[in-house]
RNA sequence: GGAUCCGUAGCUCAGCUGGAUAGAGCAACAGAUUUCUAAUCUGUGGGUCGCAGGUUCGAAUCCUGCCGGGUUCACCA
């Protein structure tokens, strides 16, 4: 039963008996200062009823009281009418949640949305930010499934272009065959090896032909390495057989890294698009917008689109020389992404920086006349900052997710072995336990904030596993699973359904939040916010552990309140279980 | 300068579709373990919700202006 609803019907109909109007009902969890579980606010009715809140308010009460079952009692504070539900709703409650085991996933819609995340460049290994992403396009992707949709992951890999080339010809100079077996270097670091080597090397250069007297920016134009790389551009472009040959045996060595790393956090697609299959596209949605008459030619050649009616500028959408920008391409494999898949919407999880191309991207599709463009969606998330500030490549201040990701697990090991409660574990156990708990840690640490807002990643506090962490609310599920293993021992069957007992109030103050759960999920996959999710499961955690600190399950000789107890419990236990799996971090029977 | 996002406790964040005395975690301090895992729990202190107006019975929440900060405004991606 959903009592919520219920409680609203209710209330409505009182509203029609006593007062004959009709009200939209909005109900709220009473503040833990008051005694209720509902509240129902009637300020909103005393100008309408010419009554009294507190009149108002009674006269619901009441006939709630009388009229349905779901009330035991009733107080009124100003214009607040505090509702008691009556105990019989606790156990209806907690019943339906048992019986259900599909608790918190919301019924097939019939909707398909694609869900486009991580699209790292393949010139350098992923970085703190990309863990972000990674994680935030997972997590939504498992929620939007929760709320009924078929999901596509989608990964867009930007495998061709000046920056991939910078790499390129600065391993083709001083790379002297150096591979992945014979450095030991994982792939994609071996990469970003390369175009920090070109890098140095440029600048130097840039350095030398400004002694010579260049201005910097001739200098940055002329320098040999760069007017190499361009040059190495439109080899590739041409399909030159050398050059496609290093392009394709470097971009292996990083997608071998790749890959190992999404292993290792546990994200994955359904399908990847390559930019160097795509770049191409989007140049006949510029034909046919010209035909339209939506784009317009510059003297110069270069095709427009005047977006200020949409409060935005005028926009490139194709070079003078006929060649792509950015947008050309998006608006290729925006085409592509609904015509392979039959997909009702598309998101794509970017940083916050482009706000402005998807705005545009979004309102061109519109213009075009793509009935699909009101399902596009830029899942816009903020920066991860460092305590010293934003992370500079050049300055070396970036936090590599490889390096963090195993510094996490060594922390994890510490940590747990501290506590000496795994020692009888194998140590092949030990290491899955010490992954979980460290990415478990890590990941809700970047989920648990708002993803518009930018975050603080300070290591000092991620590293933290008490309090409101992940590994706080892997530990609540491991304790849980500590009592159930000791019930099975003791010959102990949990029921799936339960009989009435008496009930104390952090039972039902757990109930209560157990029930909450589809509607986080909703709300989560309303808002694509994984931060819902955290901040709830956070919630149920922290209330289990008020319940265990008071309540002892096992030393109870009441068999039917051991019963009872057992099963919130284990309910308690498999909802941490599912809401976690929205994030995408595991939880452990022991710890 | 235009657009856009943000500003809540010492720090990191919830709350923002208007509701009661603005909540958590960390840090500080004081307690709880012969009892199901103390990675836990209980308590104490800590706030002009950036500032000023406005709307309303009621504003952290909505509107306007200002102050402070981020991002963006390439024939880069």
């Amino acid at each position: 039963m959903n009592i919520e609803l219920s409680l609203k019907s209710a209330i409505k109909q009182a509203l029609s008996a006593l007062f004959q109007v009709e009200e939209e009902v909005i109900l709220q969890p009473t503040k833990s200062d008051f005694e209720g579980n509902y509240t129902y606010v009637v300020f909103a009715l005393v100008k309408q009823l010419r009554k009294s809140p507190a009149d108002i308010a009674n006269a619901i009460g009441e006939y709630l009281k009388t009229n349905t079952t779901y009330i035991k009692n009733y107080n009124v504070v100003q214009g607040f009418l505090n509702l008691v539900l009556a105990d019989e709703v606790w156990f209806d409650i907690l019943n339906g949640i048992l019986a259900d085991e599909n608790f918190g996933i919301l019924p097939k819609n019939n909707q398909s949305v694609m869900v486009e995340y991580s699209s790292p460049n393949t010139n350098k290994p992923l970085h703190l930010g990309h863990l972000r992403n990674n994680f935030l396009g997972f997590s939504v992707s498992k929620i939007l499934e929760a709320n009924g949709y078929d999901v596509v992951k989608t990964c867009l890999v930007n495998d061709r272009g000046v920056h991939i080339c910078k790499s390129m010809w600065a391993y083709q100079q001083f790379g002297n065959g150096e591979t992945p077996e014979s450095s030991g270097i994982k792939g994609d670091h071996l990469a970003g090896k390369y175009y920090v080597i070109f890098d140095k090397h440029y600048k130097s250069e840039v350095a030398a032909l400004m002694q010579e007297g260049m201005s910097e920016e001739e200098a940055k134009k002329n320098a040999p390495a760069i007017k190499a790389v361009q040059e190495m551009l439109i080899k590739w472009e041409q399909g030159d057989k050398e050059t496609v040959a290093l392009w394709r045996k470097m971009n292996d060595w990083v997608f071998a890294g790749f890959n190992e790393t999404y292993q290792k956090i546990g994200v994955s697609f359904d399908k990847t698009y390559y930019e160097s299959n795509t770049y191409l596209l989007g140049k006949d949605l510029v034909e046919e917008g010209l035909l339209s008459g939506i784009f317009f030619k510059k003297e110069n050649g270069s095709v427009w689109i005047d977006l200020k009616e949409e409060g935005l500028d005028e926009k490139l959408v194709l070079r003078a020389d006929g060649t792509s920008v950015y947008i050309t391409q998006d608006l290729g494999t925006t085409d592509l992404k609904f015509h392979d898949f039959h997909i009702n919407k598309a998101i794509w999880v970017v940083g916050n920086e482009q706000d402005y191309h998807f705005e545009v991207l979004f309102a061109i599709m519109k213009k075009l006349g793509r009935n699909y463009a009101d399902g596009c969606y830029h899942l816009s998330y903020g920066m991860v900052e460092l305590p010293e500030g934003k992370m500079k490549s050049r300055e070396g201040t970036v936090v590599d997710a490889d390096d963090l990701v195993d510094e996490m697990i060594e922390t994890a090991e510490v940590t747990t072995r501290e506590r000496g409660k795994i020692d009888d574990f194998t140590n092949e156990d030990a290491d899955i336990l010490f992954q979980m708990i460290a990415l478990g840690a890590l990941k809700y640490f970047l989920l648990k904030v708002d993803p518009k807002k930018k975050m603080l990643f300070n290591p000092a506090d991620s590293i933290s596993f008490e309090g409101n962490t992940g590994p706080f609310i892997q530990y609540t599920h491991a304790r849980i699973c500590s009592i159930l293993r000791k019930a099975s021992s003791q010959g102990i069957s949990v029921n799936s359904r339960i009989k009435n007992v008496e009930i104390a109030k952090s039972e039902t103050e757990l109930i209560f939040v157990l029930s909450e759960y589809p509607n986080a999920v909703k709300k989560a996959g309303d808002e694509y916010s994984p931060s819902v999710i955290a901040n709830y499961t956070y919630e149920l955690a922290k209330t289990f552990n008020q319940f265990y600190a008071e309540i002892s399950i096992m030393n109870e000789t009441d068999t039917d309140k051991q019963q009872f107890r057992l099963a919130l419990i284990k309910a308690v236990s498999e909802t941490i279980r599912k809401a976690t799996a929205l994030l995408g971090i595991e939880v452990p029977i022991r710890m």
